[in-house]
DNA sequence: TAAAATTTGGTCAAGATTAGTCAAGAAATT
DNA sequence: AATTTCTTGACTAATCTTGACCAAATTTTA
């Protein structure tokens, strides 16, 4: 609510210049400038925030004019970033990825909450309970691809 | 009648909160610094109190800028139909049998066509795809249960 | 043009900060 | 007296912050 990390308000800068146009290009030493912390706190903020499973693509280049790029992509229209987040997926997914691509989808309004709560039910380590956490993320990820696959036709 | 222990208190205090808004963050060790207790007496005050059938979610995180958030959610009055399917199921559950089930809440309307399939995609030999039939019907039954659990409450 | 210098972003691990688990003992209730 | 509930704290786990070191691309210089 109120006491939120650097990383969060980060995190609302980057999505609040995105809700402007669906791409951004950033330096990051002036964005770890303008909040005042390291530049890898950048690269934190987006390995957390700004994955596949999130909904957005990254690309970056070094030297001098380089940048870090940032695009809103969607999950299910786009026969390509569907193939890209099952890949991401691949055989196993963890509870904490398989929840970011659930939420991304409800944000998306592609889910109901209702929808989004019975997959995120399904896919919880609670419910699953399998000893073995390989076994146990790998089932998650047959589950989810089930699924992801049943929207892709339904919509 | 008897005196009130330092639970029951944070517990009053939580729901007065609760009664403003529909939703809190809390800091755990706020809380317990609040009313002088160690932090994890926090913890059971909301496992204790603060459960689904009690009519409230929580999420946590942890690290910087960690919180507990408490939600208070609407129980349905289906409650009934779910308990006694939930215990018909019991600790394992064929797929033929989990798709009756499945159907009958669909025409019994507590499920739209989506979310029906969404659960049927969930619980199909094929998506589970276990070895072992009798660890396959349990964990169908673990996914079902959750699945009827979350279906108890609204939004 | 090739090497060197400069400018950018990337990786990783240690430390800090927050919440979770579990079990032992105390207190209350039956 | 037995059972249940509550309290406490040691240990665990997840997340965030920082900085040293690495890699790539461009620009400058020999």
């Amino acid at each position: 609510m109120e006491e939120k990390s650097i990383s969060d308000i980060i995190e609302e800068y980057l999505k609040q210049i995105l809700g402007e146009s669906s791409q951004i290009e950033i330096r990051r030493s002036e964005i770890a400038n303008h909040f005042d912390v390291v530049p890898s706190q950048i690269n934190y903020v987006i390995k957390t925030r700004f994955t596949i499973q999130h909904g957005y693509l990254v690309q970056s280049k070094r030297g001098g004019g380089g940048y870090i790029r940032i695009e809103r992509v969607n999950l299910l229209d786009n026969v390509d970033v569907l193939n890209s987040l099952i890949q991401a997926i691949g055989d196993s997914i963890s509870e904490r990825d398989a929840y970011d691509i659930v939420r991304t989808l409800y944000d998306e309004k592609l889910l109901t909450r209702r929808e989004g709560d019975l997959m995120l039910v399904a896919l919880s380590k609670q419910t699953l309970n399998v000893n073995d956490c390989n076994v146990e993320a790998r089932l998650r990820a047959r589950i989810l691809i089930s699924m992801l696959n049943r929207l892709r036709y339904e919509s």
